[in-house]
DNA sequence: GCCAACGTTGGC
DNA sequence: GCCAACGTTGGC
């Protein structure tokens, strides 16, 4: 069963565009166990929103998990896990954190009430929702 | 730049 | 094993 997922990252560190130069990009450095048990649960095929932190907050768009499963290859102790993303879908218009804040139906999703998760899980019904929200 | 929320650390 | 102190993250 496919599951969705947010995946956060800072811009001027990462930022959706370098994930297009790139074409596939591993996801690392997640230092957060509850991350990274939603890293550890991803599958290849699952799709996650690329959300960007700190700066635009906002989601730019989807991106798919081609790898999964993979043990972070920044952490000398192998601890960590990490996946790899490919691009998917650019948003037609990206949806804002105050957008979702102000929706009734995502104001309790891990993104809003755990605003530190960098690797938050999506409800299949606040998938759609932010989908509709985005103009697809 | 500030501060709230959360995670981690270390003394007991 | 508890909890206070501290560090980091991220929204504002």
């Amino acid at each position: 069963m496919a599951r969705y997922w947010l995946l956060k990252s800072e811009p001027y560190k990462y930022g959706w565009d370098d994930l297009i130069a790139e074409g596939e990009g591993v996801w690392d450095g997640v230092r957060n166990h509850r991350a990274k048990n939603n890293l550890a649960a991803m599958e290849v095929g699952d799709e996650a929103f690329f959300y960007h932190s700190r700066e635009g907050l906002e989601i730019v768009g989807i991106c798919e998990v081609s790898v999964a499963g993979i043990t972070d290859p920044t952490d000398p102790d192998g601890k960590w896990a990490a996946v790899k993303v490919k691009p998917k879908t650019k948003f037609p218009t990206p949806v804002t954190l105050k957008q979702i804040k102000a929706d009734p139906e995502l104001a309790d999703c891990e993104l809003v009430k755990l605003s530190r998760l960098s690797v938050a899980e999506i409800t299949p019904d606040e998938w759609l929702t932010i989908c509709a929200m985005a103009g697809l």
